[in-house]
RNA sequence: GCCCCCGUAGCUCAGUUGGAUAGAGCAACUGCCUUCUAAGCAGUGGGUCGCAGGUUCGAGUCCUGCCGGGGGUACCA
């Protein structure tokens, strides 16, 4: 069932409300405890007397001592007291507190698990367009989307990773393009490569890949690629369109092969990136597909049957000013194509199809502008738009020393994730990007994150696990025969402390978990990682007496699992030695 | 101009949805390794929570207005 903290706390609301009724019969409160911050307030602490002294027009300091006075007996509770300006503040008894020992034990990785919650749920995260490798605002990404979703999942939701692969559109042709052009280079074809095309190393070693493969096959003369494109100097973007005209034109069904090559590589570098990110996904989305399945066609009819479309300027407009958006937006252009966000309407009016009850998007911070326009189009086609949640994640600007690094995809002259988690480590990268909340911009010093790579909080999370694996080595015994054990002989602050600590577990997921807040999992973890250093260095765990060796032990063993657990979540080993 | 995010210790950041004397890490300084891993521990110094009002028993947290930083404001993705 339920966690012996929450049972704890709902035996202390009971408490407190046999003690209501007797103080202030007829008067109802919602009792609220909550975990003080100040140990010396003890274990819970309620402001019920403050809560409701203004009804009663008395001092609350008063009241609470009224209510302590008449707080029924509990095995649980070693002490109640009223404190500050009307706090009740409860300190738990040791068997209260070192219960959690065996609850830890008994469950094993299964510790702190949330009772399995109605709904399925869609986290949507990273969807980098596969026009280069991913860089380090994906890192951002990735770190909050993998880690959010394995929290949902740990808390009891049936969660769903999904990938979206912006597999058609304008910047696929660019990158099909590039590599074409430097394919045509390898041959002495050379046209001007443009300044907007995709520049990065990677799109040269495609072409070489297709050359090895297919020898000559693609090239045409730089000559008649050139002779009807818009010149560079009048329109860059114009030119890098006629580019891509020329191209589809001059090699007909042979663009796809270098289209398709160009896709399957960088998605696959991708998802490899990914994997060894320690980010799995269940779903891979192609955007395509919702072109080739007609869906976005059926969307965009769907919004015109509902009266949510009208024509201008030869366009295609829904109506978003209607549904919270400043303004309308074009969903089909002039030429008959769709936009982006046709496509994107398309794709969220899917997730809906799929069951999904609940859908979370990461996007980047500098897509803010499309959460009114998407929600509007889901409200226009009747459905509930409240039940998209958009968690935006802040830029990264990178650092080496104090010169920032610009970041470009096109002019290919970024730090990519793949160099950093290289230069840093996959767990430290992680669990670095997890300490700030996504919701804030980051600065990321390559030099300090090199520099501190050695005394990076992650090392000190997972420095108490391998401590404590390298106790049991030698000790020797087996952790599981410790399950049972008497834990009477725990009674030192510390130990009451981390086993009170340990407690706060599921509460911490839940919350966590609610709030969408990965980030606060690392510093649970890093707070009780010091609550164990702490008590290492003030403690021997292998004393001489057995009863107090095995009852310390058990704790150990109890902390280790709590970490791995919540290291887990976050994609971080756990290592049993360091 | 309008919209969104942010402003907390020298630096990087938390702050339990409005609670008690605002906390960590890094950096600085002082101690602790013949005992289970010193990637550790114990301690010291460091603050006008951007500014000014307001809401109430109580504000870093909520409201308004300024100041400062970032992002957005396309028939791009």
């Amino acid at each position: 069932m339920s966690s012996p903290s929450i049972d704890i706390k709902s035996h202390l609301v009971a408490l407190l409300d046999a003690a209501l009724s007797s103080v202030a019969p007829g008067v109802g409160a919602e009792i609220q405890l909550e975990r003080p911050r100040d140990p010396a307030h003890g274990d819970f602490s309620s402001n019920l007397a403050l809560q409701i002294a203004k009804g009663l027009k008395e001092n609350p300091r008063k009241i609470a001592e009224r209510l302590v006075h008449e707080l029924p007996r509990s095995p649980w509770v070693l002490k109640a007291e009223a404190a500050g300006a009307g706090f009740i503040n409860f300190t738990l008894t040791a068997v209260a507190k070192t219960a959690v020992i065996h609850a830890v034990l008994a469950r094993g990785e299964q510790f702190g698990r949330g009772a399995k919650k109605p709904g399925r749920l869609q986290v949507e995260f990273v969807s980098a367009n596969p026009t280069g490798p991913l860089h380090v605002g994906h890192g951002r990404g990735a770190a909050y989307g993998a880690s959010l979703a394995n929290l949902l999942s740990f808390a009891g939701f049936e969660v769903c990773r999904e990938f979206y692969v912006n597999d058609a559109g304008r910047q696929m042709d660019i990158l099909a393009v590039s590599t074409w052009l430097r394919y045509l280079e390898i041959f002495g074809e050379t046209v001007p490569f443009p300044p907007n095309a995709y520049q990065g190393d990677y799109v040269r070693t495609m072409a070489r890949q297709i050359k090895e493969a297919h020898g000559d096959r693609y090239v045409h003369p730089a000559a008649a690629v050139l002779a009807c494109v818009p010149p560079l100097e009048a329109d860059a973007e114009a030119h890098l369109d006629g580019l891509i005209a020329v191209a589809k034109d001059l090699l007909g069904e042979d663009w796809n092969y270098i289209h398709q090559h160009a896709l399957a590589e960088q998605l696959a570098d991708c998802r490899a990136d990914l994997e060894e990110y320690g980010v799995h996904y269940d779903c891979w989305f192609s955007e395509k597909s919702l072109y080739d399945t007609g869906m976005v066609a059926q969307a965009i009819d769907e919004l015109e049957k509902r009266g949510h479309i009208y024509l201008q300027d030869g366009a295609k407009w829904f109506r978003s000013s209607h549904f919270g958006d400043e303004k309308d937006r074009v969903v089909q252009r002039e030429n008959g194509q769709y936009t982006y966000f046709a496509s994107d309407i398309a794709y969220h009016r899917n997730k809906f199809a799929r069951g999904f009850t609940r859908i979370i998007d990461v996007w980047g911070a500098d897509h803010h502008g499309y959460i009114a326009r998407v929600k509007g189009a889901l409200q226009a086609l009747g459905l509930d738009a409240a039940a998209l949640e958009v968690a935006l994640v802040q830029f990264v600007s990178l650092y080496r020393g104090h010169e920032k690094v610009s970041m470009s995809t096109r002019a290919g002259s970024y730090i990519t994730l793949r160099e950093l988690r290289e230069e840093v480590g996959n767990d430290a990268c992680r669990f670095f990007y997890l300490l700030s909340k996504q919701d804030k911009p980051l600065d990321f010093d390559l030099e300090l994150a090199k520099s501190q790579s050695n005394d990076n909080p992650v090392y000190y999370v997972q420095y108490a696990h391998a401590r404590i694996s390298s106790v049991l080595r030698q000790w020797g015994g087996d952790p599981a025969t410790l399950a049972g054990v008497d834990l009477a002989p725990l009674g030192g602050e510390r130990e009451l402390a981390l086993a009170a600590k340990l407690s706060t577990f599921p509460e911490l997921i839940e919350t966590a978990a609610a709030d969408r807040a990965p980030h606060a999992l690392a510093f649970w973890l890093r707070e009780l990682a010091a609550e164990f250093h702490g008590w290492y260095n003030a403690e021997r765990l292998l004393v001489d007496d057995e009863a107090q060796r095995l009852a310390r032990l058990a704790l150990a063993v109890a902390v280790r699992q709590v970490i791995a657990n919540g290291l887990r979540i976050l994609g971080v080993a756990a290592p049993e030695a360091m």
